[in-house]
RNA sequence: GCGCUUGUAGCUCAGCUGGAUAGAGCUACGGACUUCUAAUCCGUAGGCCGGGGGUUCGAAUCCCUCCAAGCGCGCCA
């Protein structure tokens, strides 16, 4: 028993690559040269960080590089070239994993890795199979990301569909490093605009029964307001009218139903690209029985607020923030920034470990606040993560228009769905950092529909499925029956007993070879990617992996006339597994045939 | 005015915790299907990394400054 829990340790922790190498080579140069440890902590920790281990921009330098010798000269006075030398000999020398190492330039090590090794480890990849690419690195942390969040006013935008795309991902991500991840939307159900957007609805609403009510003045625009009352009239008919002659009507119950209704057509705007959440959190239950009242007790007992100017303050610069803020107004109203201490707190309650966010750049004004709330309360504001990201500005032609939901123009987000679908939407979305002005032309969209890189990597997909059919019609000769069952599978018995068998020599040529190294760096991927907060690692990851693929399916002959290159076709199952699973993560299809 | 983000090939973007000759895709041009899907592959062209200073063995990357773009600086939400 205990060994099987060994062993599956081992393969969990083994299988991130680059990761695993680092640190195994880190524990070894401390070893060797114990003066790094001795110095001064921050000091160690530095030229520790500065070590890496990469892949060289150049890959005729080999697998990887390492700049350990240049790093650490300055600090053991010895010549860069000398160092590398003792690191050499000393430690990567010794790597049974290794073939060859040489030093080049002004001190760096480049490593070769042995074939027999990179089979190994492309064995193993069969026998992970569901679970390859996942770590367990936070191990069951709880981790809550909000994202979307947008007002239940209107429908959702194109902006907004970034972000939906690109935390649904990073949820993926989050989870396959073994974090424990809430998807929540926080619904601004509470407030003036909350409001504003009733008295539009009832205004139409009313009109279907020849009552006249003012439509607000700043109102939202029609459109999506009469669909919300024609929705309405359906359902309910005249049951918000209590009496036909006073005309009294039932605000309160109008008004949840129509945010209800405007949040279930969100919903299904999200679902259409297949963003779900665990939470849907709705401000106005930050309001029940007495809550706001044990957050104003809980705030003034920790002398947090103060008065002046006949309104409620919060002390936030006291944690970092530039200014203080009003929790309550003037008219005796709580602002949303009330709201946003009661929905920290409330999040705190239900303990989550980290806390991320995924703004809008028009919302970056909101870091400094959500952390100093986060301090007050007495959570470190480090595990309060904040992601910003630019906004998305449509072209149409060459005009630039600017996405409003209150003058209502705009493309919205259902527009482009049905325009492009799903599939390239996600993949469009989150194919560059959170960092990146995305300008989306959709003139472009809609005629570039087919040279979306996505399809770049589905084709590599299907051509595999294409290859695994041709097998099952004309079995080769030495291919067994259980193994071909097998691949429609990935039965790790029937496959793992096979791929006992396979011989591990060398690879016949450096397109067999690209194809698998890149396969192995899938897991350092997922977890790079976690660790930067990028999705778009992962639309990097695939497309060169799909690249890596078309170029070795074009070069190598896996099926021929009764017989099958049993290596090759491994390589490729191994590709298709790596592509669903990154596939997956992105929420985009994986299609057996295009 | 202050703050956040960005400026890299004609276009869209990687590379930014300093490292070897700055990379992809799209576009353009030229090649490759009797053989597992040509939605593919191969080749060519394309660059004062916004400008200027500094830090050092070494800068697209770090610091300063200027220029340009987007966004924010409410008792709005």
């Amino acid at each position: 028993m205990f060994f099987i829990i060994y062993i599956i340790f081992i393969l969990k922790e083994d299988i991130l690559l680059l990761n695993c190498l680092k640190k195994r080579f880190l524990k070894d140069i401390i070893t060797l040269f114990p003066e790094i440890e001795n110095q001064e902590k921050a000091e160690y920790k530095s030229i520790l960080a500065s070590v890496r281990i990469e892949e060289p921009k150049n890959r005729e330098f080999g697998d990887l590089t390492t700049n350990a010798a240049m790093v650490l000269a300055s600090k053991i006075r010895k010549k860069p070239s000398d160092l590398a030398t003792l690191i050499k000999d000393e430690i990567l020398g010794r790597y049974e994993e290794i073939k060859e190492i040489n030093i080049a330039g002004p001190g760096f090590l480049n490593i070769k890795l042995k074939d027999s090794f990179l089979i190994e480890k492309i064995l193993e990849v069969f026998k992970q199979h569901d679970s390859y690419g996942s770590n367990d690195t936070a191990k069951g942390t709880k981790i809550q990301i909000e994202y979307v969040s947008s007002n239940p006013t209107g429908n959702l935008h194109i902006g907004h569909g970034r972000w939906g795309v690109m935390g649904d991902i990073l949820s993926n991500i989050y989870s396959l490093n073994g974090f424990d991840v809430c998807r929540e939307y926080y619904v601004n159900d509470y407030g003036t605009q909350a409001k504003i957007f009733a008295e539009c609805v009832r205004s139409v609403y009313l009109e279907r029964f020849d009552i006249k009510y003012p439509y607000p003045e700043e109102g939202y625009p029609r459109e999506t307001v009469s669909k919300i009352a024609d929705i309405l009239f359906n359902k309910f008919s005249d049951s918000f009218i209590k009496d036909k002659t006073t005309l009294e009507f039932d605000e309160i119950s109008f008004s949840r139903n129509a945010i209800r209704i405007m949040v279930s057509l969100i919903t299904d705007t999200l679902k259409s690209i297949g963003v779900e959440f665990d939470v849907w959190f709705f401000e106005s239950s930050l309001y029940g029985e007495g809550s706001f009242d044990a957050t104003l007790d809980f705030l003034k007992e920790r002398n947090l607020t103060y008065d002046e100017e006949e309104a409620l303050w919060f002390k936030s610069t006291d944690f970092g923030d530039d200014k203080d803020r009003v929790i309550i107004r003037k008219d005796g109203n709580p602002t949303y920034f009330a709201s946003d201490i009661m929905y920290l707190i409330n999040k705190k309650e239900r303990g989550f470990e980290y806390l991320l966010y995924i703004l809008g750049a028009d919302h970056h004004g909101y870091i400094s606040r959500l952390k100093a709330i986060a301090s007050s309360i007495g959570m470190d504001k480090d595990k309060v993560s904040i992601i910003i990201g630019q906004l998305v500005r449509i072209i149409e032609g060459r005009e630039v228009q600017k996405m409003s939901r209150r003058k209502g123009k705009g493309f919205t987000l259902d527009d482009l769905v049905s325009e492009v679908g799903r599939d390239a939407v996600r993949y469009f979305f989150s194919m560059n950092s959170f960092d990146t002005h995305l300008d989306f032309d959709i003139s472009l969209a809609k005629k570039k529909s087919n040279q979306n890189p996505v399809f770049y990597v589905q084709y590599a997909f299907a051509r595999i499925g294409s290859i695994i059919r041709k097998t099952n019609e004309n079995r080769p000769v030495n291919l067994d029956a259980d193994f071909v069952s097998g691949m429609e599978d990935y039965d790790s018995q029937v496959f793992g007993n096979f791929l006992l068998s396979i011989e591990k020599n060398d690879f016949k040529n450096p397109s067999e070879r690209n194809l698998a190294w890149t396969i192995l760096l899938f897991p350092d991927t997922v977890r790079d990617a976690c660790r930067s907060n990028a999705p778009y690692f992962v639309n990097q990851y695939l497309y060169r992996l799909a690249s890596e693929f078309h170029y070795f399916y074009k070069h190598n002959k896996i099926i021929t006339k009764d017989k099958i290159n049993i290596k090759r076709l491994l390589l490729a199952l191994a590709a298709r597994l790596v592509l669903k699973k990154g596939l997956d993560i992105l929420g985009v299809s994986a299609p057996e045939r295009m």
